[in-house]
DNA sequence: TAGATTGTTAATCGATTAACAATC
DNA sequence: TAGATTGTTAATCGATTAACAATC
């Protein structure tokens, strides 16, 4: 059943999906089953199935998925018919290689603007784009910019949030470590580098210590006391 | 009661409340109840206790919880006593900035090593360390990368992660765009920037899509054919 | 027809949340 | 003691998974 409401651990995994389907389209592969797309995807078939049950009927049975039609469906679910122009606001150095990364105007995403408040870059040319001064922001037009990155240092975050929201913006991408509040008519997500590092560090340290304990329960380090 | 096993839903959140007693600690502020650390970290109070009721019982009924105590116990469980090396596969724009980004080291996971195969990329200096060729990668001894960082184009990213497992690493950030696999005793992570931009592009046409629904649960857009 | 594989059901598991007794 | 706030319970919700009838 094609139900309305797609569950957000569904969407979540959809980029995952249509990544391995072009992976597939590349190799000339037409068809796919659940099996196949959940052991590249790296999850299992029947949430494949479950999770592509949420778009629609798509598949037939005792064949699988088309490649491109599944393809073009999920996309389209996702709103890539069009692509949405990135603006990144903060141009240091993660700021500046996000506006060299080819993958996002490669993916539907092309860079449009970029913004910083420090007068020494405003004018300079990054990755093909002239910096503009942070108060030029709201002088976009609100159809412009489909998306916000901020990359800012956490000080200002949530000040350039406001402005991006002010500006018309309506999904922020936040790289600022801290937590920023947005209307609820705007999409917020983060990315906190040292926070992924902090959550591998603990589930690290926990696979050691699962290791070295020894099927009694006690850890192994209480022994060569 | 202070469970053994976290919730891996709790253990996201743990570097987020780290974060925000941190800025607690900067102003000064002793004690914080949940309500306010809730506030702060974007989530609700019941949450907030019920993940902290995972690490121990830490607060004072009607008082809260001290803010350095609460914090060094978050930060033992997430294993940041001791310092983090962290090595960076792939020295292109988004490696080159991690490799300059200061909060890393600021928060405890100092970068100790660059790689590349490039060899115009080798011997050059990034962030103040010499690029080493890839093929050094299992010169190092065991105990001094804990997180392996892969910064490198998709093609290479699998083995890239191979090279790291088998130099020992155990801990593994990935962000090319591409689904790797690795032994169960190694844990990984992934960030794929292109996958969150898609992600809220979703959902912000889906709120648009919300917005123009109205009650009766008929499109706006039917109305105007 | 026989084999393959989907779409769906239902059981299970984990996460969220409100409510409140415990207690500082 | 009175007010505040935790820690825990229990209800609810959402996600996962195995199993299998439907059907290509």
């Amino acid at each position: 059943m094609s139900g309305r409401r797609i569950p957000d651990a569904t969407v979540e995994r959809l980029p995952v999906y249509l990544r391995v389907l072009h992976d597939l389209a590349t190799t000339g592969q037409g068809t796919v089953s659940s099996e196949q797309l959940a052991e590249m995807a790296g999850v299992n078939a029947a949430k494949v199935r479950k999770d592509l049950s949420h778009l629609g009927t798509y598949g037939t049975r005792g064949v699988g998925y088309d490649v491109d039609f599944l393809s073009f469906e999920i996309a389209s679910r996702l709103g890539l018919a069009s692509e949405t122009a990135v603006a990144i606001v903060g141009m240091g150095n993660l700021g500046r290689a996000l506006a060299n990364h080819a993958g996002f105007r490669d993916r539907g995403f092309p860079v449009s603007n970029l913004y910083d408040n420090d007068e020494s870059k405003v004018g300079t040319e990054v990755a093909g784009h002239v910096i503009q001064h942070l108060d030029e922001l709201g002088a976009v037009a609100k159809a412009d910019i489909g998306i916000g990155v901020i990359t800012t240092p956490p000080e200002v975050a949530q000040d350039v949030a406001d402005r991006l929201v002010q500006a018309g913006v309506r999904a922020i991408l936040n790289f600022a470590p801290i937590v920023i509040a947005v209307p609820a008519h705007v999409t917020l997500r983060k990315v906190d580098l040292t926070h992924e590092l902090q959550v591998l560090n603990f589930y690290q340290q926990r696979e050691g210590a699962d290791a070295a304990t020894q099927p009694d329960g006690s850890a192994a380090w209480l022994r060569e006391i």
